[in-house]
DNA sequence: GAAAATACGGAA
DNA sequence: TCCGTATTTTCC
């Protein structure tokens, strides 16, 4: 993607300018375009055009200009949108840096970096404050002294060496944010502040304009004044922005410091194409801008922890405040029968603890993770499930071909008469109702005050109960605080088709552990897992270095970079022919450094009425797959079905 | 992504 | 040879 420098124009004679610009379209670019004469010295690279592209009128985003074209037959620009750029340098190398890495076109990564409505063409206020040094680049182009302005130059641009990343581990993490934005500050230097949810960075939004007398702006999708603020953050030399996922893209100028709290929060990862993750825009986004990156939370993503093993970020651990709580794993195996019908879903010890903690008129939480669970095949003795031998992950019944299966690598196998494990008990599916905690409660304690935890139902708002039964949206409450927590069916979670699910599970655990600094008792038939003995020794490292160990074994992320295409359309036969044809070509190509791992049916197979087929990758870079991809997938066209790419799955 | 260009194939 | 339809290509 080189542009020729210019050949020096003859003196006096008006030379021809085109612009190279990019569409928000899943197509590859750039299209040339005739620049009029009277438009030549208001346009400028990063600004909006419009354009007839196919006799349709579409918004295009200048990313060059040059006085060559190798097209033919050439269109002219209809209009100019903006006559300052809507994107500095430093956006449009991010934005391609973005394209690169999740597989998209550049257009569509510009437009999932601006608000809807510059997308629609809307026009906006001028008064650019951008921190180009204009001749150090020539991408944006201000001078109007025509011809001698045109220096249309490569887009491959030195990228800032040096990239400051910390983690920043704990639950009092966010005195050290402060402590980074007072410094960035003193430096008349801006800062994007990334929280999982929009209460989240409303209540920084307040602490922080208390601390600094600075105000700070608060930006997020959707909003009513998405535009306003977007236009307020762009005119100022320096701004303090906190937001959600989409906040990574504020047009602020100065960057010097990113933060992303709680890292690990999988909210980061946008569902639509592209399928992008904050953390990783934001550690882009720090080395084009040279500023300091500092993520945050709990508990690292093994992806943090991976780059503080490699030395490439530092770890610095706050002390917390309150106390850690004594944590019990109890084994679920064998819990006592009451009659054959109705097993009963506490343990001794547990019952025993809830009955001490009502006694003492205790608060006591009872977590259950309702979500979505897969049938899992274990033993009705020892409560092993069955695990795939080549990737680790349960294998799951399917009623259809009545043999298990493993989602990840297609490995089958029937199921066995009696359990590999233990060589006795035979092998039982389950999938656990975990709906009747409530009622099994006031069956075992008549004399507690129970209620389902959320909306009206909070602690300070009902001082009467005694037990919340909660999801894990109690965990967003870090205000609460409980004498007891009880964690039911956490297999549920530690068992799903899921590479990450151990990694989900600590986390779940270690935020609920948060919330007691008494003690929390789990109830699992794996008491022995690497996720429980670290909660139990309060020593995540126990955790992390396993969990990543057999990562590592198994070729996965973050040893690998993960790629998943998925395949979606209406005909179900035409999906899964499609799907097959496709990791078939894919299987053909030699592509050193990628590796086609499986096809199986989406998850869930069929929503909305589409029908889904996946294919999972790994490569040693997303950039690698990505090239891969984009060079193969469009070879063939499979009508009526639909392909993504996600890069990085979670 | 979707219109335009091309390839295909059956009937006259 | 013609035309309707499926498939592939191109969009500047």
């Amino acid at each position: 993607m080189l542009y020729r420098r210019p050949s020096r124009l003859p003196a006096g004679r008006y030379p021809v300018l085109y612009a190279k610009v990019v569409l928000g379209l899943p197509i590859d670019g750039p299209f040339d375009y005739l620049v009029q004469p009277d438009m030549a010295n208001k346009i400028s690279v990063g600004a909006r055009v419009w354009v007839n592209f196919r006799n349709k009128k579409e918004v295009a985003y200048v990313v060059g200009l040059s006085s060559k074209t190798r097209i033919k037959k050439i269109k002219e620009i209809s209009t100019l949108i903006d006559t300052a750029p809507v994107l500095d340098k430093k956006m449009l190398l991010l934005t391609r840096g973005l394209a690169e890495y999740y597989c998209c076109s550049w257009g569509e990564a510009i437009e999932t970096a601006l608000p809807d409505e510059l997308r629609k063409g809307r026009e906006v206020a001028r008064g650019w404050v951008g921190d180009d040094k204009e001749d150090e680049i020539g991408l944006v182009r201000t001078d109007p002294a025509l011809p001698r302005a045109f220096r249309p130059r490569s887009l491959l641009l030195p990228v800032t060496p040096g990239n400051d990343v910390h983690f920043v581990q704990g639950l009092d993490r966010m005195q050290v944010y402060l402590r980074e934005i007072k410094e960035a500050w003193a430096l008349k230097r801006s800062a994007i502040i990334l929280f999982s949810d929009i209460p989240e960075a409303e209540k920084a939004k307040e602490l922080i304009e208390k601390e600094l007398g600075t105000e700070v702006s608060l930006a997020f999708r959707k909003q009513p004044k998405e535009l306003k603020v977007w236009e307020g953050i762009r005119q100022q030399q320096c701004s303090i922005v906190v937001g959600t996922r989409s906040s990574i893209f504020s047009p602020v100028n100065n960057l010097g410091l990113i933060i992303v709290d709680q890292e690990q929060n999988q909210v980061y990862k946008q569902e639509q194409v592209p399928h992008y993750h904050a953390r990783q825009v934001a550690l882009m986004r720090a080395k084009i801008c040279g500023a300091k990156a500092v993520l945050g939370g709990c508990v690292p993503s093994l992806e943090s922890f991976y780059l503080g093993q490699k030395d490439k970020l530092k770890f610095e651990v706050v002390p917390a405040k309150t106390a850690y709580p004594q944590v019990k794993v109890i084994d679920a195996r064998r819990l006592p029968y009451r009659d054959r019908k109705n097993k009963p879903i506490f343990s001794k010890f547990l019952s025993d603890a809830i009955y001490t903690t009502l006694t003492e008129k205790g608060k006591l939480l009872l977590f259950i993770e309702r979500k979505g669970f897969a049938t899992s095949a274990a033993c009705h003795n020892c409560g092993v499930a069955l695990k795939c031998p080549r990737c680790n992950i349960n294998l799951v019944f399917h009623f259809d071909e009545d043999r298990l299966k493993c989602h990840h690598c297609n490995f089958k196998m029937e199921v066995p008469k009696i359990c590999p494990s233990c060589n006795t008990g035979y092998i039982k599916y389950s999938g656990i109702g975990t709906e009747k905690v409530e009622s099994e409660l006031a069956k075992v304690f008549p004399q507690a005050r129970v209620k389902i935890f959320g909306g009206e139902n909070k602690p300070g708002l009902n001082p009467d109960a005694d037990v919340f039964v909660a999801t894990s949206s109690v965990i967003k409450h870090q205000d609460l605080s409980f004498d007891l927590i009880g964690v039911m069916a956490i297999d549920n979670s530690l068992n799903r088709v899921d590479f990450r699910a151990a990694e989900k599970t600590f986390a779940l655990l270690m935020g609920l552990a948060s919330l007691t600094s008494k003690k929390m008792i789990i109830q699992s038939v794996n008491v022995s897992h690497h996720c429980f003995q670290a909660l139990i020794k309060n020593d995540q490292q126990i955790f992390l270095k396993e969990e990543l160990r057999q990562r590592k074994q198994l070729n996965l992320a973050p040893y690998r970079h993960m790629v998943l295409i998925k395949l979606r359309g209406i005909n179900s036969e035409a999906v899964k022919k499609a799907a097959r044809d496709l990791f078939e070509r894919l299987s053909q190509v030699n592509a050193p450094g990628v590796k086609m791992l499986s096809l199986s049916t989406g998850q869930p197979p069929k929503l909305r009425g589409n029908f889904y087929y996946q294919i999972l990758i790994s490569a040693s870079s997303a950039e690698k797959a990505s090239r891969f991809l984009r060079l193969h997938l469009k070879e063939g066209h499979y009508s009526g079905i639909i392909v993504t790419v996600d890069v990085d799955p979670v």
